[in-house]
DNA sequence: GATGAATGAGATTTCATTCAT
DNA sequence: CATGAATGAAATCTCATTCAT
């Protein structure tokens, strides 16, 4: 009764809420679709009558989970022309981003577990880290025809670096603390180690460090 | 027919490989028990007869998958005297271990979902990275010493670093080679890749290196 | 296809049925959630989606059975004036309650098997024996005022006497039967008992009879 | 260890004392063969070997708990010549029988819930109340007799009714204590239970009492 | 006599999905 | 749009029983 022709929209955005919740806490084997139901106080046909099947509904988080990240990553807006600031900036709001956003780790882990073969179906999803990239790959560019980052680096390594780097630790929080018996999910071990990324990725791009070569 | 009482460590053994392969490929919930039964030519009850449930036979998994992780640890030997050269070996040997054995990375992965509730009602793993740690220490602690490395590296957040950025790479390979169109999985690939962590490592450890602040 | 969705009430209580009759026949272990489905001409998860467990069915089928017990004995009418009437029609009237539902018979000594563990479940049982004892109160109070029956007659012991007097015969019929090698099945000989009930329990009660003590 | 070429004989036994609890307390298809050899610290294998089955071994705990009663009954030595007295001593007999080993009770249900099918397969067991029946016959023939007990009574009807007024308020102790919510497990409440039972049946054996047509 | 390992059948329960209204 | 009732397949787990030593 708390419903009754409702908004089709909402409920399905609704829908989609609900089970990007689930499948990240439980895999898309583990996430069941009566649990998703009853989370939105709708029967179960609902979600078959808005996503045929419990794949395709998990797609269809895939893409939204997909489109959330994009959106997120056009508002982001890198004001400063110092190159090695705006690189610190894209690293910590990249951080921020899986931080603030669980549920992104997890359907990717998932997805990557299936090999890909959920996101394989998706036509939309290709260019998943555009905005992003774009940005980091203008920055990049600039830094190092100014000369403050050192020449013919590569944007797409230099994001696959930062990325494990803000990722593997918090994907891998819970395990890590077990066994390495050290605290990783507070506030300020959080920040420390952002900051430790900022350096280390600083240092590989910056024009002043010495190229490795030179050093061995 | 073919089995009746042959070996029970064997079978146990026997077990534990099917499962660890069925669970690493397919997660907890998604594992089947008929089917590790199955591959074993083993009527599925005897598999509780050995782990009695199908929670104690994960936890089985995920035990003897840090047993292994140890015990290669283990073999590790890192010869040579040069802390930089030694620090190469660390990275290149982590590498492989998640390379070769991909099993290691998605029961990790199924475990952060779970958030490490498996790996807690196990006693014995504390100490998972035991080794490998203390080789780094050591390896760490030398070059600071002889003037090699930069003074005050904490080995523990080295190791985060480097096995970050081996981890990330291998597990997100999926998404990411369908996000970036960017070929990850051939050997030369992720030869580079390898190349690349232990240049921004080394970049990172050495005393050569400007310190950040400096730079800035 | 029989059915879909017929009347779920009615379902509900053909479950009830047939899960009453089987868990009678065979106990709580014995009796088999299969079958009571088949008999149903329903899929057996239809037992779940009614009553979520073999155990809530067997409260279920506990209650139920409690409440058949009380309506009956709601109808019973005790219009005659004469006590002495009254209590041979009370004793005849429970003989006939247990004779021609077995299944209480065998309930009750299910769940005294138990101990009561399901009985204690349910909220609403406690006043199972009300409106009989009612009766009974009733009767014996006025025939003790009356000086027809003799002082001081507890309800709850005469009950208990002519209960246990009907109930073990029923329930005890067939190692009996065994052992005795005497008919205790045939509408006459349980004719006879009922008889001899009647006649060993007025002896008890009536003013007529000379206190034991007295005798002794 | 613990056993090594025992008493197979005592192991035999061990097994059937074992397993005549567990039917008792669980019933036929409650009891688990794992847990009776768990208990006799004995593997599954050796039930079946001096078994057979579970339905013989089920079977053979029904023959036993016939012979212990036959044997119990044989002790009884009623010595008193005064009939009323030996009656009273019957029925006290009987019902501390019954208190006493509370599995006779149990496995009786047990068998007439499954109408006797076990018993029947077993041959010795037909003069189960043998003892006990011949010395209620001499003492009410006695009685008789003597004039203390009035004429024409059955020894068959009177074991029946004291036996059901011993056996009921013992075997339905749980229902009736929820039901009545009195107490009916306490010594004392147990002892004026009995007396009441020794009430009843004296004045309906006695030849002081009125017979009833006389009183109506 | 005794055992540990193995089995096959079947038990309870779960779950994605569909039908009729 | 929405639902409650129903299904079929399959999942986890249990249990009496047997085999080889």
């Amino acid at each position: 009764m708390a419903r009754r022709h409702n908004d089709p929209a909402r409920t399905r955005e609704q829908i989609l809420a609900k089970a990007t919740d689930e499948f990240a806490r439980l895999g898309f084997e583990g996430g069941r679709v009566d649990r998703i139901a009853a989370r939105c106080n709708l029967s179960k046909n609902m979600l078959y009558y808005y996503f045929h099947s419990k794949e395709k509904l998990f797609v269809a988080v895939l893409e939204r989970m997909y489109e959330r990240m994009r959106d997120q990553q056009r508002d982001l807006a890198v004001r400063t022309s110092d190159p090695a600031v705006a690189l610190e900036q894209l690293i910590r709001y990249t951080f921020n981003a899986f931080r603030d956003d669980p549920t992104i780790i997890r359907l990717m882990n998932e997805e990557n577990k299936h090999k890909g073969k959920y996101l394989k179906k998706s036509q939309r999803v290709r260019d998943l880290y555009g905005p992003l990239l774009e940005t980091l790959t203008f920055v990049i560019e600039r830094g190092c025809k100014d000369g403050v980052f050192r020449p013919n680096l590569d944007p797409v390594t230099i994001y696959l670096m930062f990325c494990a780097l803000c990722y593997h630790y918090l994907s891998n929080q819970f395990t890590l603390e077990i066994a390495l018996g050290r605290d990783m999910s507070s506030e300020s071990a959080q920040q420390r180690w952002v900051d430790q990324i900022v350096e280390v990725m600083s240092l590989h791009c910056l024009a002043g460090s010495p190229s490795l070569r030179k050093i061995a």
